[in-house]
DNA sequence: TAAATCCTGTCA
DNA sequence: TGACAGGATTTA
């Protein structure tokens, strides 16, 4: 499940591929994944649009094009992207083909076809999903003292409120169990209830996960992201400490990492380092 | 605040 | 064969 690292090593990998090129057409499999403009349009609007940079913004991959248009992609839970010459086959569950202007094709594989795409221009704005993104964690604006006022109006449990996209943006269940073991937080805990240490605690884990994900290329699992274009290189799952290790010990304490289902998502912590 | 929804591969 | 995971949105 594609979270902000491995979001952002697709946004590394891909700008150097697609910088300077245009979209020549979009050949669309399951129209479901097109939010906007309307499937039948988006060739017809994406055809002669270059490509002026390639970020990322939470978990969505942003292309900068001409005409101050901008292509958004969500992988959500199983997306995937290659850019392969046209000769070369289309895979299975390839739902999207960007055609670009070399043969080339950028190619958006996704299993479970949760993902996403926007083509907006500079007149689409009010229907952009970034409007509702919180803080960009890694940015500079993130300070404790903004996490501190933002945490202090919220009574929910931690957990859930990591996962909320307009709380802070990118963070995915692997990065919010991993955030909260680090800063030693049980995921039930209240959000106003934190204390200024544990506050400070928190914010620099996030941070730090985060980056320390994005030096690995992020996180790998079986028939989902393989970290990056075409080089499987994503290496941060070896270091995780919680996530989908129930019954393991913990690298603190040595007692077994425990999983529970919060807000309806799987939960991983240490029963004994995370009080609550 | 919780549950249903969209999806398919995986696993029991 | 049926339960389940899971991001984000929608509905109860």
């Amino acid at each position: 499940m594609p979270e902000l690292p491995e979001v952002e090593t697709y946004a590394r990998q891909l700008k150097p591929q697609l910088l300077g090129h245009s979209f020549v057409d979009a050949h669309v499999t399951w129209p479901r994944m097109v939010v906007f403009p309307d499937v039948e349009s988006l060739p017809i609007r994406l055809r002669g649009l270059k490509v002026r940079d390639v970020t990322r913004r939470g978990k969505y991959l942003k292309l900068e094009l001409s005409s101050e248009a901008q292509l958004l992609i969500h992988l959500k839970m199983s997306g995937r992207l290659r850019i392969e010459p046209i000769t070369v086959s289309p895979e299975a569950h390839d739902r999207i083909r960007f055609g670009l202007d070399d043969g080339r094709e950028l190619r958006f594989n996704d299993t479970r076809k949760f993902g996403r795409v926007y083509l907006l221009g500079p007149n689409d704005q009010d229907r952009s999903p970034l409007n509702q993104l919180g803080p960009e964690p890694l940015d500079e604006t993130f300070t404790v003292e903004e996490f501190a006022r933002r945490l202090s109006r919220r009574a929910g449990a931690m957990k859930p409120l990591l996962l909320d996209q307009s709380f802070i943006a990118g963070l995915g269940n692997i990065y919010a169990d991993e955030s909260l073991f680090q800063a030693r937080i049980h995921p039930l805990r209240r959000a106003d209830t934190l204390t200024e240490q544990e506050i400070e605690s928190l914010h620099s884990a996030i941070r730090c996960v985060l980056q320390r994900s994005i030096d690995c290329l992020g996180v790998s699992f079986d028939f989902v992201y393989t970290g990056g274009l075409h080089d499987p290189g994503a290496t941060y799952q070896c270091q995780l400490q919680v996530y989908q290790r129930q019954g393991l010990a913990c690298s603190w304490c040595g007692q077994p990492i425990e999983r529970m289902v919060i807000g309806g998502r799987g939960t991983h912590f240490c029963p004994v380092c995370q009080r609550r």
